[in-house]
DNA sequence: TCTTTACTTGACTCCATAGTCAAGAAATAT
DNA sequence: ATATTTCTTGACTATGGAGTCAAGTAAAGA
């Protein structure tokens, strides 16, 4: 009856799904930049459609990336959750997520973007960003994390570990993480004895 | 007399010099990928005669690249010699060359290894590569920093490093070194009591 | 079935950059 | 002064991606 209401056609209908679906598989693995022929060719669709149906990249990544990156970001929230020692914590949810910013392209996209668009992703990264703050906090008050170091250092950190990770695309994994080993015991407070 | 050998019109010598100039004051500031037609501006001369002088990007490059940042390099290594502690020469040399590369973007692009051609800036950066081997050695003897840290992560430490700095921008200098600070406090030998 | 309306298409424009080249301009040689 | 040679130019092609739209196609409604 009332249902009726704005109803898509049924080709229509169809696309949307197909770009969507294609959308995910294509950001997934080349990341949010991804030229938006490369989402019509695997959806079998022309570009124009994708212009019709989501009003171009930004749209489509609205209508994709909660899919995308959400679950990812919030299982490495909760995962950690488990972990009881403080700084062991800490540690394990930077790791988790700056090896999320090597491994998906797309999270890291979404970890680096001003992002403007896309309100659930932004409360997203506002909760990842205050539950990190939380974490750095309860890690300091052990004494064992530098108590210099700020939020703000934190998401920086965050920051450059994606940049790097964009780059680092031939680059093997197993180095990017030795090297971020160093970063991270440089976060730990140094031995008094220092020179 | 044989001198006349191979000598270039007047007309040409002066365009050569003023694209050479153009190129050190345009490549200086923006780094080695600079469109052309920048460098051809700023030398008043169209881009077809840089192309015809120098065949290209690669040529001009070639042609400048050694005024442009040898003398950054040699200078660190040279001001670093003079320090007498092991670990605060490892580190200052570390320290100067992460600052190049957040300073001058064309020093970082010859960092980063854009550059296959160019044999003396090849020479240069092989050179300054046993130099922080040795250094990193030095150091390490003092078992003041970490002794699983190789020459090849020092490389890959300088070159993330750079890549961090291309994409600084807009970051403010200080908080950028701020963060390097944790990388290189990293690289410091860990207290035995840990957890 | 035919009409109406919603949808899709691919060819088009636009932008920025790399790179080329025929024709005109300028220096040099005589 | 003219012929010769060397240079320079800017308009041209090519690439790769964003974004648009008139015209054609297909679904829905009668």
């Amino acid at each position: 009856m009332t249902e009726t209401r704005s109803r898509l056609r049924a080709d229509a209908q169809r696309n949307v799904e197909g770009i969507r679906q294609a959308a995910l598989d294509v950001f997934r693995l080349g990341g949010l930049n991804t030229p938006l022929d490369e989402v019509a060719r695997a959806a079998g669709v022309s570009k124009g459609t994708i212009y019709h149906r989501f009003g171009g990249r930004q749209g489509l990544i609205d209508a994709v990336v909660t899919d995308l990156v959400a679950e990812y970001i919030s299982g490495i929230m909760t995962s950690v959750e488990a972990i009881t020692d403080p700084v062991e914590r800490f540690e394990s949810y930077l790791r988790k997520i700056w090896l999320l910013q090597y491994d998906e392209p797309a999270s890291n996209d979404v970890l680096l973007r001003a992002l403007p668009g896309s309100e659930p992703l932004t409360t997203l990264c506002e909760h990842a960003s205050e539950f990190a703050g939380r974490l750095l906090g309860e890690a300091q008050a052990t004494g064992r994390i530098r108590d210099d170091l700020t939020p703000d250092d934190l998401y920086l950190l965050i920051w450059e570990r994606g940049i790097i990770a964009r780059a680092c695309d031939q680059q093997p994994r197993d180095g990017y993480q030795r090297r971020f080993e160093y970063t991270l015991s440089g976060l730990r407070t140094p031995s008094v004895a220092s020179v």
